[in-house]
RNA sequence: GGCCGGGUGGCAGAGUGGUGAUGCAGCGGACUGCAAAUCCGCGUACGUCGGUUCAAUUCCGGCCUCGGCCUCCA
C-alpha cells in the first residue's frame, strides 16, 4: 500500500511521492491570531495533524510548518476596537490557539513560523519579483502584476477573463490591471510597519506564506494544505508569487478541506452558529470534538451537529469501555494494515473509524490474555494515528466540563457504590437499585462486571 | 452568469461493474438479582429518466435538487 492523496492541482488522486525519499515537507496556513479559533479554523488543523502523524509513519523525516499570521488588517481593526497594543493581542491569541488546539490532541508542527518575523524574506522576494518584471511599485504599493505570469490560475481553474467579469469591488485606481493583487501597502504612523524600499509600510495577505514556506522547505516542496476557502486567491496567489520570485514549482500537492457548516447551514457570525473551540470544549472532551471531525472524509463539506457530536462522544465510550474491559497491558506497536490503507488512500477517516469499532469488537470477544493483549495494541496503536484513545479510559468516563456545577465528586460517587456493593451482598436489591437511581439521576451510569463496578457520567 | 462539489437504509457516513461497510437508533436472543456494558441474529439503501453492459448504486448523458466559490474567510 501506497500514499495516495487527492490533489487541487490536477483534480484527481495521485500516488505520492516525495522530493526526497526520506524527507516530506509539508506546509499549512495556519491562523490570522486576532481571535478565538472556531470549529471552522480546528478542521485544518486536526485533518492535517492526522496526515502528519501518517506521514511520519510513512517517512524517516517530515518537516511540518505551520505559520501563525501575526500582522494583518483585521488585527488592527481588533485592535483598534479594544483599545490594546497589537503584540499583546496577538500574543494572547496564539496563546488561546496552542491551548484548544492541545486539548484536540494536535501535535505541534516541527516549525511554527510568525509573519513578523520573516518581513525581510518578504521585502527580499517582492524585490526579486519587481526585478524580474512581475510586479511594480504604484502610490506606495507593491502590486503583483497578473497579467505578467501566463498561467496563473491553474490551481483555481479561472482564466483572467472570469476573473475581470466577477469583480466584486471597486478596483483601486493604482492597479494596472483589476486581478493585480497587493504585496506591500504603505502604512500610516499609527498602523505597524516596517521601512523598506518604498517606504514604510507592511506586507500583503499573501507573500508571508511564499517567503516563509521557501525559507524552511525550500523552493519547491512536497504538500501544501488548507481550507478549500483558500484555493482562491490566497494560494492562488502564493505559487504566483513563488514560481515567478524563483523560477521553480512550488507545492507538488495542493490538499484541501471541505467548508464547513452548522447544523446544515452554512457558519456564519450573522446566523450566529458559530461556535468557538473554547465553547465546545466546555460541552464535550476535545477528544470527542477531534473525533468527530474525523467521522467524514476531510474533503467533503463537512455539517456539525450537536448530535454528531454526541455520536462521537457514544463511538469512544465504546472504544474506550473496550480498552477498559480488558484487563491486560499492551504496548501500542505499529497500526494494523486495514487503518493504515484506511489512511493512505487520501486519508479515509471515516473508514479508518469504522476499522477502529472492528478492533474494539475483536477486543470485546477477545478470550485469552494474549489475545486480549494483541487486540488492545492494535486499537490502541489505530488510535495513535487518528490522535485518539491515548487517556486513561477512566479518565475520559470521569469528564465533566471545567467548572460545571460540581456534582458528586469522584470520591463521594465510589463511596456510594461501595455503599451499594454491600447491599447486593446482602441481596438487598431494593436498596442497591435505589442508590443507582439515584447516582443515574446525577448523571451516573454504573455498570457490574464480575471484577467489581465501573461507572461513567454521562 | 462562470467554475466546483454533493444527493446512499430512521440518522450519521464509507465504498464498490456482480455476496458483508461501520456506528447510532429499532426489533429478537444470550448474559445479568434487575439493569448497564458486551456478544449473537434481524433491514427489498444507493435523487430521477434514459444509455452502455450478461450485469449499474458504481461508467456515460439529460433532468431535478442541495451546497459552495467568483479577491474578508480555515
Amino acid at each position: 500500500m501506497a500514499l495516495v492523496l487527492y490533489n487541487t492541482l490536477t483534480r484527481r488522486k495521485e500516488a505520492f511521492e516525495p522530493l526526497k525519499p526520506d524527507h516530506v515537507g509539508m506546509y499549512v496556513c495556519g491562523p490570522t491570531v486576532y481571535d478565538s479559533a472556531h470549529i471552522g479554523n480546528a478542521r485544518p488543523v486536526i485533518v492535517f495533524d492526522v496526515l502528519y502523524r501518517l506521514l511520519t509513519r510513512l517517512y524517516p523525516a517530515v518537516t511540518y510548518v505551520r505559520n501563525i499570521t501575526d500582522v494583518d488588517d483585521k488585527i488592527n481593526q481588533r485592535a483598534k476596537d479594544l483599545g490594546e497594543p497589537i503584540d499583546i493581542i496577538t500574543a494572547r491569541t496564539t496563546k488561546m490557539f496552542h491551548d484548544d488546539i492541545a486539548e484536540l490532541n494536535v501535535l505541534p508542527p516541527t516549525i511554527e513560523p510568525r509573519a513578523t518575523a520573516h518581513i525581510n524574506q518578504m521585502i527580499a522576494m517582492i524585490e526579486t519579483l519587481i526585478a524580474k518584471g512581475f510586479a511594480y511599485e504604484a502610490e506606495g504599493h507593491v502590486l503583483f502584476s497578473v497579467p505578467s505570469m501566463s498561467d496563473y490560475g491553474s490551481l483555481s481553474r479561472r482564466s483572467m477573463d472570469e476573473m475581470i467579469a466577477g469583480a466584486r469591488v471597486e478596483v483601486a485606481p493604482y492597479k494596472k490591471n483589476s486581478a493585480d493583487f497587493v504585496l506591500w501597502k504603505p502604512s500610516t504612523p499609527d498602523l505597524p510597519g516596517w521601512d523598506s524600499p518604498w517606504g514604510r509600510g507592511r506586507p500583503g495577505w499573501h507573500i508571508e506564506c511564499s517567503a516563509m514556506s521557501g525559507q524552511y522547505l525550500g523552493t519547491t516542496f512536497d504538500i501544501h494544505g488548507g481550507g478549500q476557502d483558500l484555493v482562491f486567491p490566497h494560494h492562488e496567489n502564493e505559487i504566483a508569487q513563488s514560481v515567478c520570485a524563483n523560477g521553480a514549482p512550488f507545492a507538488r500537492y495542493w490538499l484541501h478541506n471541505g467548508y464547513l457548516m452548522v447544523e446544515g447551514e452554512k457558519m456564519s457570525k450573522s446566523l450566529g452558529n458559530f461556535f468557538t473551540v473554547r465553547e465546545l470544549l466546555a460541552q464535550a472532551p476535545g477528544e470527542a470534538i477531534r473525533l468527530c471531525m474525523l467521522s467524514s472524509h476531510y474533503h467533503q463539506p463537512f455539517d456539525w451537529t450537536a448530535e454528531g457530536l454526541k455520536q462521537a462522544r457514544a463511538t469512544l465510550d465504546r472504544l474506550y469501555t473496550a480498552l477498559r474491559s480488558a484487563n491486560v497491558d499492551a504496548e501500542p506497536g505499529a497500526a494494523p494494515i486495514e487503518v493504515m490503507a484506511a489512511l493512505e488512500d487520501d486519508l479515509n477517516t471515516p473508514l479508518a473509524i469504522a476499522h477502529l469499532h472492528e478492533l474494539a469488537t475483536a477486543l470485546n470477544k477477545a478470550e485469552s490474555n494474549a489475545d486480549k493483549a494483541k487486540a488492545k495494541a492494535a486499537l490502541l496503536a489505530s488510535g495513535q494515528v487518528l490522535g485518539v484513545l491515548q487517556q486513561d479510559a477512566d479518565a475520559w468516563f470521569k469528564w465533566q466540563p471545567d467548572g460545571a456545577a460540581a456534582g458528586l465528586s469522584d470520591s463521594e460517587i465510589e463511596a456510594l457504590i461501595q455503599a451499594r456493593t454491600d447491599a447486593r451482598k446482602a441481596k438487598d436489591f431494593a436498596e442497591s437499585d435505589r442508590i443507582r437511581k439515584h447516582l443515574i439521576d446525577l448523571g451516573i451510569i454504573l455498570e457490574d462486571f464480575p471484577q467489581g463496578t465501573t461507572w461513567k457520567r454521562v
